[in-house]
DNA sequence: TAAATAGTGTCTATGAGACATTATGTA
DNA sequence: TACATAATGTCTCATAGACACTATTTA
């Protein structure tokens, strides 16, 4: 990185903005969980035009500053605090990355809107505080499967698919599933999660096999705790993090 | 997709947007090609502050409208329109994709910029052309090892590194190699590709038998010509777009 | 004919998929 | 004890990696 030499500051001091014009930048959030053994993912309703009424993925514009020196939120920031905004959840508990920039013209109806989605998944012990804040009428976590047929503001219909896309594929060679179960699971609960996102049961044999794996690389280790079933129940495990 | 109906009509008929401070939308370019069997990218030199007389990937800011009717250029659009006139390529001979988009708050000291990055892959026959319209000394295409300690401008450095290992972690399952040899190429040119990318020699004989079932699978096809060559030459192929 | 590179074949290890079998805790 | 589900084992097939070997063209 070249230093900024004494040239470099003065035009930096006397540096104003041509007055071209510029877009808002949003952020959307495709906010996964899984509840009765639903993919579900959250939307609001919303309350003003355009698209009034109809279901939209929470987000909001990110906070820029005006001048040089503040110039306002981290990308990444805006995505968590539009996160704790709208679940009441803090980012520290939840899986948050960066999907997509969506930017076509004409994708909000009224003014030029560049939005970055981003992915979020919550486990599905924390899915139910979602919604204590707010009224439960304007939130909801909606099927995946079942919103091909719902009314979604904006393009958002197509980031929910790309967002869908992007978990499948990563599910296999990620540790993105254990954002999807409670802290302490056991191995079939596991192997549903992954017959529910990828919508293909996983064989019992097989899918031990490679939880096994995982177990001898040290990524998850035995829990205490048993799960309360009508026949044998079985060994639950953790996630080790890091 | 909701209609509008009269109310929404009226509601964006006289929708005025608040005046929030906006962040600017560029958009830039990491352009690969190979050259002399060393991966390179394209760098443009800046002429203005900050970071003047720095190396810099090319790119530029969205064009937005003023109206509501009038949004300006896509997204894909505004990086299309850079990469020719950057290197005066046209977008159909090349692979460009959106890699990620870089909003941290400072990253550009004169005020808030947000940058999608784009990726695309130069042939290495058209490479040459592409200085053929500026001065040389301006834009030049740097071997991406040697980038370390280049004094690249803005984040640039991040930039190119997540590029780079989107494209090696791409090479293996997509059809990406082919963007980085001639029309036509033999099988261990296209070998040295994988080598070059992935930093790492590949097995002729385990190589060629992936080639083989992209064969099989019409994926590639044989094509006329030959290489001149001191000992025996390789059988030419071409790939099969679509 | 020698040199150089293209091209072929083989052995082994690993992991996925399909599926049969055994073990164990609960009602 | 019967049932349900956890847990284990086995067979096959596809593919990757390592490496030895043969074929062909040019100088």
């Amino acid at each position: 990185m070249a230093r900024a030499g004494d040239e470099e500051k003065a035009f930096l001091a006397n540096y104003k903005p041509k007055d071209y014009p510029r877009p808002s930048v949003a952020v959307d959030l495709v906010v996964f969980t899984i509840v009765d053994a639903q993919l579900r993912v959250l939307l609001v309703k919303r309350k003003e035009h355009p698209f009034k009424n109809a279901w939209a993925l929470p987000g909001g514009f990110v906070r820029v500053g005006e001048t040089a020196d503040a110039q306002g939120e981290d990308l990444d920031a805006a995505a968590q605090r539009e996160l704790h905004e709208e679940t009441g959840l803090s980012p520290d508990r939840v899986f948050l990355e960066q999907l997509y920039t969506f930017g076509k013209s004409g994708r909000d109806p009224r003014m030029r809107v560049i939005s970055v989605a981003y992915i979020a998944l919550v486990r599905p012990d924390l899915a139910p505080i979602v919604r204590a804040g707010g009224d439960a009428a304007d939130v909801q976590w909606f099927v995946v499967d079942g919103l091909k047929k719902a009314d979604l503001a904006f393009d958002h219909r197509d980031v929910v698919q790309l967002a869908l896309e992007r978990i499948r594929g990563k599910l296999d060679y990620s540790n993105l599933a254990f954002d999807l179960v409670p802290l302490t699971f056991t191995i079939p609960e596991l192997r549903t999660v992954f017959a529910i996102v990828l919508d293909k049961v996983q064989d019992p044999g097989n899918f031990r096999r490679r939880f096994n794996r995982m177990l001898e690389d040290g990524l998850i280790e035995k829990a205490p705790g048993k799960r309360i079933t009508t026949s044998k129940p079985a060994t639950v495990y953790r996630y080790k993090r890091g």
